[in-house]
RNA sequence: CGGGGUGUGGCUCAGCUUGGUAGAGCGCUUGGUUCGGGACUAAGAGGUCGAAGGUUCAAAUCCUUUCACCCCGACCA
């Protein structure tokens, strides 16, 4: 009962039941609520400010790399749907569809958008003229909605917020540029921001977006072992441009399609972030994307100095740019404030008492090694953000090591099918490129080929699942 | 859509087998004492037992139907 100190009380520990464990610590944190309708989440306070964390850093780079943000409709007719034939049979067993305003039925019926390459496709060929208008550079942040089957908070819900952005170029080098300039900013919004080391590369056709000429993917690797996609980015070619007509006049004097990326990020990002970081006391957030990175409690408030004190170092952190939080609480005791800030996930935690103001310190905790550490008062915002910021590589380091140990390379396929231990995690082998290979794969273990990872490592001259030539190497897990 | 599970104060659940008119712990409110790893105490507030129908003198409990949610698969970011 209250003597086990490895878990906090009501969170399910991961090794017992992993899903479970997820759950908890979303419901527990506040992050999610289920609401009336199935499938569909609020996001609450603590959770929607980690969403505001990732939007604010993947923003200001869209815009640094000239993108504008725009809003295009929530609703696309369904004659509009239907103008790319792979794109719709993608899509259509999940949209949800308006077929009434007020009482009366439509005329036409209206799906909810389940991505909008459609509605911006349409919208862009009134809009685009010549050469001279390209390239288009155009995002938008909004909400989208895939009547999905199973759902789980984050991970796959009906309704998700996200940002999708639709570019269209002259060539279809200056497409696939941007389409991989898109990937590395999502890379760099996971490894940077999120202390998520993903793999990048290529999708399968088998796997690649409705109408996308190729699709580039990274993939992350959570704590269970299974495989999260946590970003895509699509080179369109010029299937949609065509489909809608989208033309202009070119240097030549001539009409041409432009070339069409688009590219994507959202809240399962958040999902990610809870599975790779997260132990059984609950979240652990990287500094930089955490809401508050620190958090002040002081112990014994009624004894002299000791408020005082704590709210010195609080000015003081904050003047230094740290999301800083004092914890002048009466009520809760502090061993109780310890647990929930542990559960909370804050990076940082600093106790002050009036032992600590004798001797000139405060007790400072890392959320990430649980350690504790005796910190000097000169100085100590400064020491604060030093802190804050090794453990931003620290957690960047302690999950690629993570990812590391549980990638695996195929020896051969029988022993692969047969073991469950292999398919935990990552697993490299070569590939001959065709379907039959990949959908045996998916049908005999349940894992898929993740991504044609940039990085190729040789394995064999052979495909591990049939003995033809190989291909590529390739990344295969079980996925969320 | 298959397989499993659960619906009882805000939360976790007991009660159901064997019908008798609703309980515990946590949380919440107010006061006092506490405060270095989930404090103690006193007094309170709070429930048409998921829904509908049936059996019965009487239903949280038995019967029928239905709805919702969770977990595991197939489809998908």
């Amino acid at each position: 009962m209250g003597n086990n100190k490895d878990f906090v009380k009501e969170i399910t520990p991961m090794e017992v039941d992993f899903p479970r464990w997820y759950t908890d610590v979303i419901l527990k944190n506040e992050l999610v609520d289920y609401s009336p309708v199935k499938g569909f989440m609020v996001i609450r306070p603590y959770g929607y400010a980690l969403w505001e964390g990732i939007q604010a850093f993947a923003d200001e780079k869209f815009k640094a790399t000239g993108h504008k943000n725009m809003y295009f409709p929530l609703l696309i007719p369904e004659s509009l749907l239907n103008k790319e034939k792979e794109h719709v049979d993608g899509f259509a067993p999940e949209v949800a569809w308006v077929t009434h305003g007020g009482s009366e039925e439509l005329a036409e019926r209206l799906c909810i958008r389940p991505t909008s390459e459609t509605i911006i496709c349409h919208m862009y060929s009134k809009w685009l003229n010549s050469y001279r208008d390209l390239p288009y550079l155009y995002n938008q942040w909004c909400s989208v909605v895939r009547w999905e089957k199973t759902t789980r908070p984050f991970l796959r819900t009906s309704e998700f917020l996200w940002q999708e952005g639709h570019t269209l170029h002259e060539t279809y080098d200056e497409a696939q540029e941007e389409t991989l300039k898109m990937l590395d900013i999502y890379r760099q919004v996971a490894e940077d921001l999120l202390a998520m080391p993903v793999v990048v590369g290529k999708k399968s056709d088998k796997e690649k977006f409705a109408g996308a000429e190729s699709t580039y993917t990274m993939e992350a690797l959570m704590h269970d072992g299974q495989a999260l996609q946590a970003g895509t980015s699509h080179n369109l070619g010029q299937h949609f441009t065509k489909a809608f007509d989208i033309k202009y006049l070119g240097r030549d004097n001539k009409e041409h399609y432009p070339y069409h990326t688009s590219w994507g990020i959202s809240t399962r990002l958040i999902g990610g972030l809870i599975m790779v970081h997260g132990d059984n006391r609950g979240l652990v957030l990287p500094p930089r994307i955490a809401p508050v990175q620190a958090v002040i409690i002081p112990i014994a408030m009624k004894k002299a100095g000791v408020i005082e004190k704590a709210e010195e170092l609080f000015m003081a952190m904050k003047e230094k740019g740290i999301r800083v939080e004092l914890d002048d609480d009466t009520k809760e005791s502090p061993g109780w404030k310890f647990n929930q800030y542990e559960m909370k996930g804050y990076p940082i935690r600093i106790e002050i008492g009036p032992r600590d103001i004798e001797n000139n310190q405060a007790m400072v905790v890392r959320r990430d090694t649980l350690e504790k550490e005796v910190v000097s008062f000169d100085g100590f915002a400064g020491k604060i953000k030093v802190i804050l910021e090794s453990m931003q590589g620290d957690m960047l380091k302690k999950a690629l090591k993570h990812r590391e140990e549980n990638t695996h390379t195929i020896t051969n396929y029988e022993d692969y099918k047969s073991s469950n231990e292999a398919k935990n995690g990552f697993t490299k082998a070569m590939w001959c490129g065709c379907r039959e290979c990949e959908d045996n794969l998916k049908q005999e273990t349940g894992a898929s080929i993740r991504c044609i990872p940039f990085e190729q490592e040789k394995l064999s001259d052979k495909c591990h699942f049939c003995d033809k030539e190989a291909k590529h190497m390739v990344y295969i897990a079980r996925a969320y």
